[in-house]
DNA sequence: ACGGGGTTTGACAGATGTGTCAAACAGGAA
DNA sequence: TTCCTGTTTGACACATCTGTCAAACCCCGT
């Protein structure tokens, strides 16, 4: 019998992740957790601060882990190694968070951007980089937007899979639940081999491929939220 | 004084685009065409009705361009760079579109597949070249999957500026209207390089949309990861 | 001026959505 | 037992949404 708190926290994000604020009702949410719609006021006032706790929780599993590779001094093909590995581990449990960002970026990329900021450590410090990827892309761009065209590249080649995963089911992968999976194993190399022929310094090592990956799951659950 | 279905078209593009058919309502619509929401039935039954039209007339506008460019002779790459050189002026004129399909395609991939399917001439044609496919990427791939792997990397590069572009004006672009198109021209080099960097062949020509001319020194110092 | 047909609107019914409230339901402390 | 406090629910008020209908409107031919 589990928390009340944390069955309604599993379904705010079932249901969220897949509609976003404006489609989700706080009914869908009710019936997906098995509970009465006036319970969720209870712990949660509004639909709004319901949202909040899934969307804060969201972002702060992702961008600490991000701004920790990014602020190291490893060579940028290899922090772009890391960050593409990162994200394959942590979609491939989450497949919707793609799609859920994609919506609330449309909504209010101010709110967004604002809370990714805020758990980005010293975002500011990307601006700093800008220039350094600059001089490391083969292809001549302005510096000020170099970040920009790394990251457009980036997160295009990594997340696009996830956005595109129904119809990639309904065309490709029928309803066999491991061929996705399996399949973005096989595009991972890929990805890292277009993202590396961008740069003037080859990569230092093959290093690829899946290699003794520990299998790591999130040890921490940070399931309570307070109203 | 413009039509009165032509006004509500517009309109229902508009909100449809930016909201996908849940979030969305008549009365935004009505709102946005700067008529009555009553009007709106008496042109198109249902909110479906006129969902469905705006749908088909997105999918035809974009769909069989496509299909003509991959159904003709040319070589791999050069149906690519047509492709990609296609959907950005499409999408320059329609930044909204990825955005609209991202939503679609999670609310209902089935019937927007199959209404793919139905302006695609011979879809099915796309089979026959997945074994081609495969032969000319460069990494070892499933041919079964080859078309999938080249489709997400294309339509990642290609489709995520778009959907990114709220995040991409807050943080980089702040209000002038220019930017992003500018940013996009900047782009596409670096997104049919990265292309190219998958081929066994090479591009036969440079070719390039943009007109100032790049005295580019052919960067055949392409890594190729081994596995 | 007079009809008449296509166009447009206000008003309504019924469904669904959010948020509040008081009452019912625990289960442990005194 | 009774009391108390935190949890859960049903019922309500209010807003919004869709779709229908009859009435009003406009414009053109007669």
């Amino acid at each position: 019998m589990p928390e009340t708190e944390t069955t309604i926290l599993l379904a705010a994000k079932t249901v969220f992740l897949r509609k976003g604020l404006e489609a989700a009702s706080m009914q869908d949410i009710a019936v997906e957790a098995g509970i009465s719609r006036t319970l969720l006021h209870y712990y949660y006032r509004t639909k709004e601060t319901l949202f909040r706790a899934i969307l804060v929780h969201a972002v702060s599993e992702i961008i600490p882990r991000i701004a920790s590779i990014v602020e190291t001094d490893l060579p940028l093909m290899t922090k772009i190694e890391r960050v593409v590995d990162n994200y394959l581990q942590l979609l491939l449990d989450d497949p919707l968070l793609p799609h859920f960002f994609v919506i609330e970026i449309r909504r209010d990329p101010q709110v967004l951007v604002e809370l990714i900021r805020s758990r980005s450590g010293n975002f500011g410090a990307l601006h700093r980089v800008q220039q350094q990827i600059a001089d490391e892309l083969r292809i001549p761009v302005p510096a000020k937007h170099a970040l920009a065209h790394l990251f457009t590249s980036v997160y295009g080649l990594v997340l696009f899979p996830f956005l595109a995963k129904p119809a990639l089911d309904e065309v490709f992968f029928g309803d066999d639940p491991q061929a996705f999976p399996r399949f973005m194993q096989a595009q991972k190399p890929i990805i890292l081999a277009m993202l590396a022929s961008l740069m003037k310094t080859p990569p230092a090592a093959p290093a690829n491929g899946s290699p003794k990956a520990k299998k790591q799951n999130s040890p921490r659950r940070s399931p309570a939220p307070r109203r």
